[in-house]
DNA sequence: ATAATGTTAGTTAGTATTCACTAACTTTTA
DNA sequence: TAAAAGTTAGTGAATACTAACTAACATTAT
């Protein structure tokens, strides 16, 4: 998880080819056009397309992370935890949209590269049930629905919310749909 | 919407070519071969690749649509409404799971073939929200919560019980998590 | 200090492959 | 016998990637 000053550029322009065009526009001539560089010279930095694809989705996993772990470490409860993670990925997402296409796109990369993003939705998974436990425990979160149960609700319709934006071309206002949704979601799992 | 025999067999391979491998494995090569014709045979029954994966779609919503139409005439609650509509579909994707990947393809579609996609789930939530709205009308669900944001909430969680099933690869039993998840979902919006 | 050597990061020119699609011809079927 | 549904052989465009080379800079040996 060490690139140079190059490859980020890269991995930059790759997310906004991503981005704007979905998976196939991701060519190494898209690339090479759009850093005013020959295409063998994208070749210098990284072996092959794919150890492109893969670093841009390690690299936008190591932002959003980041951010998540920080949430993580106040010390504030469960509840608040959870809302202001989610409020951290709807405005991390507004204002990275181009993201969004990757996140999406579980169903058309190739195998090895459905890997790696299935194992970032599994962590992110696991992270998130935890918190919902503790929660649980602390007495600020129903109990009569499980934290795995819980868990698919709040992920399934974070991820509707933002895969509506995208449909409408990024015109909605996310941030206050993902507000509104994060309303809903206090009102269904407090105690 | 009429199609000839033959047409109807290159929709239920090009079905399963995209099931198994996403769109990029969708190639007019893939077809014939699948069909044991030449390449150029497909083309006598459609004028070129995007009619075919638009008739996929058409066709594969038909289906979907004759089922959820067939419950709506049905004389029961909007509750119980909804339960049928919600285990028809994990139903339907248990036994059909080829058609899961182009459900979740919305974002790697080209432009043209997204607006069909969006104009499907457009009509789906709002078919969804009539019923909620109908029980709340009935005074079976909540009405503290918009029926637009409860229809997310289901949307959602459908949608992400669907792709984890995908994403172990079909391993897991759909039907008892869509059961599991319906359970979840009555206990949240019941009144 | 400077000449020799190696490294980095770019270039041009090209390859092999895959793709959607077509023209021209042949076989099958109603 | 004519339309429908196949075939072979091919095209042009796009794609990922490679070979061979070069200019600029860094390191090392004398």
């Amino acid at each position: 998880m060490n690139f140079t000053k190059r490859q980020i550029e890269i991995l930059d322009v790759s997310k906004d080819l991503i981005g704007t065009k979905g998976i196939q526009n991701l060519t190494i001539k898209n690339i090479a056009n759009k850093m005013s560089f020959s295409e063998p010279a994208i070749y210098r930095h990284f072996k092959d397309k794919t150890e492109i694809i893969k670093s841009v989705l390690l690299f936008q996993r190591e932002i959003i992370r980041n951010g998540i772990f920080s949430i993580l470490k106040l010390d504030i409860s469960s509840i608040e935890k959870l809302k202001a993670i989610i409020y951290f990925q709807f405005n991390h997402f507004q204002e990275n949209p181009s993201i969004i296409t990757i996140i999406f796109s579980e169903s058309s990369f190739q195998y090895f590269i459905s890997d790696v993003i299935q194992k970032m939705i599994k962590k992110r998974n696991q992270r998130l049930i935890q918190i919902l436990k503790e929660g649980q425990e602390e007495g600020s979160i129903r109990i009569d629905i499980s934290a795995e149960q819980i868990a698919i609700i709040i992920m399934g319709s974070m991820r509707l919310t933002v895969l509506n934006w995208k449909l409408s071309n990024f015109d909605s206002n996310l941030k206050k749909e993902g507000e509104k949704i994060w309303k809903t979601i206090e009102k269904l799992i407090k105690k």
